[in-house]
DNA sequence: GTCTATAACCAGATAGAC
DNA sequence: GTCTATCTGGTTATAGAC
């Protein structure tokens, strides 16, 4: 027996050693910067806890900031294809918004690190490459986009773009909130409760069909 | 003429020449460390902001971790102080939600720095000290019971603390997704009209009279 | 693609004159 | 309390064998 934590796999068919390689930094480099923030996550602890020397790491990604867009990058695309798409099923709002909350919770609970990444990055703005900038603001523009559509289509606010950035700048601001919250308690989730109740009450405050608090089926029949 | 940035006043009375030392470099230290986390900020590049020697700011302070903590003391004080206190005035629900959030408003718009050093700062569990730690924690505890005090004397739900804590982490998320956005759009405030309409919604939902949407008086006589 | 070894630099922290 | 000068160790990043 070799190790008790085989972090990569040594023996694995030499054809595509590189591409696993990558992989590893990238999953250890992403744990770490998502507890630690860019700053205090170096090259060697990245080195040391995924096994591959620091040529190594440098190779594939040839700097530090080249770690952090591909970590971003990455995470960035786990996220948006675990969202729910804008286009939710479901007759009538309450139903609508039941679908989008169940999913949005289950995505943000599925992938922790997604955030937290852009939260612990977001301060890069200090010695980071223009590149590494543009991914942050990519990440975060490609968040708010999905939230404004999705939003827009629970609630039917086609041509109603200001209540929609309103329900989306809530949503966004509630997820980055508990994103937070989870590195004072770890197992805090998305509640989506209280976060329904409020959403329904802001599309009700702003006349939104279907969405009155008496009577959960909405207007009666 | 000596430079167009005196960040201290070299000329001073030697009397509290050390006191206005410290308080420059916690000025500068706060400033650094909010925009680009701990971490990310150095004992030099403090020096260079504020004109002192790195010998004299650990003569103050005597570490990194030492600056952290009473940076993260004063701002806690400043916040603490600046948020209104349990005890707020008004007859009815709406009238004392309404003092709340006003003050809530304008409290964390003159202390911007209040949340986000206990953002970028949360994540120190790496290096940091055991009086590190604590202090974020303390920071964070203190604001939760704030949170709780408060929510519960403007909803009066002092003998229903589920439906205050559930309150105050919305209330606290809502705070924190703000001073995440605020570094992506540094003019962002905490939105008090969605979140009074939210508010109001989940105490209404948790049966809290004087909270119905219709009719703003609360009750009919 | 991966390794050993190392360059060049900057971080946090200290010594000791004044 | 403040300064100049410096020590030590860790940091990013590279050279070059395999």
């Amino acid at each position: 027996m070799s190790s008790a934590k085989p972090a990569r796999d040594v023996d694995a068919p030499v054809k595509d050693r590189g591409a696993r390689s990558r992989d590893a930094i990238l999953d250890t480099a992403g744990e770490l910067m998502s507890r630690y923030g860019y700053a205090a996550t170096s090259i060697s602890m990245i080195s040391a806890e995924c096994g591959l020397p620091p040529s190594s790491i440098y190779w594939h990604f040839g700097s530090k900031d080249g770690i952090y867009v591909a970590v971003l990058e990455r995470a960035r695309t786990a996220l948006l294809a675990a969202l729910p798409p804008a286009a939710i099923p479901g007759a009538d709002v309450v139903q609508r918004l039941d679908v989008f909350l169940a999913h949005v919770e289950e995505a943000f609970r599925r992938h922790p690190h997604g955030l937290k990444l852009l939260l612990g990055l977001g301060m890069v703005q200090q010695d980071a490459s223009a590149a590494a900038v543009a991914e942050v603001h990519h990440y975060r523009d490609a968040l708010v986009v999905w939230a404004r559509d999705s939003l827009s289509a629970v609630f039917g606010l086609h041509d109603r773009p200001q209540a929609a950035d309103e329900l989306a700048r809530f949503t966004l601001r509630m997820a980055s909130g508990t994103a937070v919250a989870r590195w004072f308690e770890p197992g805090a989730v998305l509640e989506t409760g209280p976060l329904r109740v409020a959403l329904l009450a802001l599309a009700a405050h702003h006349g939104v069909p279907g969405t009155r608090p008496s009577g959960e089926g909405g207007s009666p029949g």
